[in-house]
DNA sequence: TTCATATTCAACCATCTGGTTGACGTTTCC
DNA sequence: GGAAACGTCAACCAGATGGTTGAATATGAA
């Protein structure tokens, strides 16, 4: 589940990865296209769009020789909806929110870390 | 400029920094408490902190011997507010938005401007 | 002073990342 | 068929990242 906020932050962190989002978000494009602007190899954009398409940012289909690249907005607004979380920390249930990120990566949050919550060990 | 966000987003692509900044949701915590529930070193929680202050997404205080961590929304705002560019991006001045990107990394998308915007200080 | 607590620093390691180049498989066009 | 365009793959590289351990630096308490 939070692999899905991992992969898609990790590649929103790229400046270059970015820039192709709001490139897409005008029109679909080619790949060829895609890297055009950009001072760097054709493999290299090609990466790039792979790191988006596996964040489920982008999608891709090819038709004929050329691969098109289309805008999937919703994984953005996926993670947009945690960092509201914490824009709108006044009006934020706390507790739950915690105990939600808890779950996230498996950790206790200090109270009644001692439960036995790791019980397939029996 | 657009380094915030690179630095901002690069730090909410890992789960542990993401559970710390859950953590300080709830309230300030020493650097020693912040590790606590989590399976690592002290050191590493310590580095994780640093990105997270570089990020701009907490501020530290050292009163006494205790380093308070705090949490600082303000950075996670300007990141969710990129991102609803593309949440909303229905009634999106592309155009806009596209300059603006195209500036934060320095390209041309694809319109020539040779423009020698910056020179690097970096 | 001496000891314990709180935190960072430094060196090290394995792995990931972002880039390159060159070769390769497809599809289109002449 | 053969050449060009589209895109990926594989190998390689430098540097960043996330973790470790052990020593070092403050500060507080006895």
């Amino acid at each position: 589940m939070s692999q899905t906020l991992d992969t898609v932050f990790a590649a929103l962190a790229d400046p270059t990865r970015r820039a192709i989002l709001a490139m897409l978000l005008e029109d679909d494009m080619a790949v060829t296209d895609v890297a055009h602007p950009f001072a760097m190899s054709l493999a290299a954009i090609s990466k790039h769009l792979q790191v988006l398409a596996e964040a489920g940012l982008i999608s891709q289909e090819k038709r004929g020789r050329v691969k098109w690249c289309k805008l999937e907005p919703d994984a953005l607004r996926e993670a947009s909806a945690w960092m509201q979380g914490f824009g709108q920390m006044d009006s934020l249930d706390l507790d739950a929110f915690e105990r939600f990120l808890a779950v996230e990566i498996g950790m206790d949050t200090e109270a009644g870390a001692e439960t036995e919550t790791e019980a397939g060990t029996s």
